[in-house]
DNA sequence: CTGAAAGCGCTTACAG
DNA sequence: CTGAAAGCGCTTACAG
């Protein structure tokens, strides 16, 4: 029903080829013929299909950026700044927002056959679906804010936060602020992993843990963390587990900053005050962290910097340059939800 | 690069046209064929090209989705529920996530041509976008949570809340608490319309108005309301602004949950405290809202029946229905955001 | 049940 | 500068 090249073609007196010509800024076109059919376009508001112009087209000149999470805050950030830089570079950007569960190994290779962009960004990603697919996408990758350096693909770069060290020194500041008794919650294989592997959540425990050696703090995963989905709900029920598993606890983990924003309002709901009861630190910095009463203590990812070098390190990529994997700085940001610990009632 | 059906026709032995058939499912193969032909492409991994597929097919059975605002919380749960309600029902569908200020209808519209859909669905929409280009699309189509019925196109059903009267009760209950200087943050048009037509922040300033009158409250919007962008930090400098020009105010009405989380903030900057200072009202009732501390006080919007409601007026439509206009009711939770105002200080 | 062929809407050498 | 033609990866009558 839509109208068609072909129908421009009809109405403007010209060939589907010089159309086709005109409508791709191909210069080899007479001043005549441009506007004669610049003008029936206008005129019928005709659109071309684009996804029959990728079929045939050998390749295009776009980046797809693959953002996984539709509603994750700190991505949000990334997208907006990597999408600013692509533009400024000229160069255009196409994006894929992904529900928290589906496959962006599926998707990219979806958009390979479809787009033949010039390379993938990965706003978040999880190992399992590389591990399981990647190796059909031969294109240049760069995988940001998770790491990838042992999964081996010689044509996937990251750029990523030291997670062991971020949650090193956001267990470290409690400790150091005189708390000994801190729970976590965390991501699925942050308790008992199987193999102490490289997802985010087992490396971020690594941290915790390191930060308790280096103190000669005793800390005991089983007894002192809790699972959390990644939402508000989440940490608000991990931390009621927490509570009841461990109820000496006088500070706690989040291992993001949503879930953070649920383990306040469940410590608040029983009358468990912050910071003067219990402490509380996030992770991520995503932007409600400062906007919590009181504002959230947490590990604040530079976002600007994973976008920019994403991108950087993409479109060396582009030109031929080998994967490489880099770690960006971080800051901890104290916010209002960190005290001391209450004078010890035992 | 990739695989195609023709790679697989001569890897089976088989004619493209029957690896095509198996593909989709179709009944009239010998098992012999199907079995061989699925073997291979389990073996090679292939994928079919989903846009050279639509290219060639009369249209699909999907319904697209079109949410406008990937990070809009409110419409993260319609969304939810709606595919839920469709698969539910076998039907499948299509999500298509676009930034807040992309134009929905245009991408209707690029959807039109390319997967030629049953029907859309639009999370959210701007009357501009519509009034531009909707009559192009000519496929059955309902607004969710915005109104449409002044917009007057034979296929474009909606559903939504009475923002007049959401409005009005936010208001009045402060109103019944016993404020009288109320303070309003919203949208754009929620201070001097040009005309005070039906956007969303014109009808909520309206039931504002309402709720005043009715309680023979004086309300002078040019003084008692600024304007914010829908965010947080949106929230935070327009209640500063807000809190300089209209300086006796008790309480603030915030055109959504998002700004009124700002506006604690800010609040609470200025030593200001929430509720025993200032009451503070939102609108959306997005899951965030029963997490602050205080819990926000505001007009749940019913994302379940949002939802429900919308997925049936389309399927009725699809099935040759006229389009309908319908108003789902909402319920105003009170949070703990909400106090009498402190002994008159004049 | 299967193959050969036309065609979806576009682009792009190839001639002229 | 422009047209006619081939072809991108698939589907679908049409014969057999």
């Amino acid at each position: 029903m839509p109208m068609t090249i072909k129908d421009i073609a009809q109405r403007s007196g010209y060939a589907v080829g010089t159309v086709s010509r005109v409508l791709n800024g191909h210069p080899d076109v007479s001043d005549a013929a441009r506007e004669r059919i610049l003008a029936v376009v206008a005129e019928t508001g005709f659109r071309p299909n684009d996804t029959a112009r990728h079929l045939k087209q050998r390749g295009s000149r776009e980046v797809a950026i693959i953002v996984k999470g539709a509603g994750n805050l700190l991505f949000a950030r990334i997208l907006e700044e990597a999408q600013r830089l692509l533009k400024a570079d000229h160069r255009p950007a196409a994006v894929y927002y992904l529900d928290e569960n589906d496959d962006e190994v599926e998707q990219a290779l979806r958009v390979c056959r479809e787009l033949k962009p010039l390379g993938f960004l990965f706003l978040g990603g999880n190992r399992d679906n590389f591990k399981r697919s990647f190796e059909h996408v031969t294109l240049p990758s760069v995988l940001v804010a998770t790491r990838a350096d042992t999964l081996g693909f010689p044509n996937l770069s990251s750029v990523s936060t030291d997670d062991v060290e971020g949650a090193s020194q956001a267990v470290g500041c409690l400790l150091d602020a005189g708390h000994r008794q801190v729970g976590i919650i965390g991501g699925e294989s942050c308790v008992a992993a199987p193999v102490m592997g490289c997802n985010t959540s087992q490396l971020r425990l690594m941290g915790c843990q390191q930060a308790c050696t280096q103190r000669g703090v005793p800390f005991d995963p089983q007894r002192q963390s809790a699972i959390a989905r990644y939402s508000m709900e989440g940490g608000y029920e991990a931390t009621v587990t927490l509570l009841e598993q461990f109820p000496g606890l006088t500070a706690i983990f989040a291992m993001s900053d949503v879930m953070a924003i649920g383990a306040i309002r469940a410590l608040h709901d029983r009358g468990i005050r912050v910071p003067q009861d219990v402490s509380v630190v996030g992770y991520d910095g995503i932007e409600q962290a400062g906007y919590c009463v009181p504002r959230l203590a947490t590990v604040c990812q530079d976002w600007e910097q994973l976008a920019r070098r994403g991108v950087e390190i993409l479109l060396r990529q582009v030109e031929g340059g080998a994967a490489v994997h880099e770690i960006v700085p971080f800051r901890l940001s104290l916010g209002e939800s960190v005290g001391r610990p209450k004078e010890n009632t035992h």
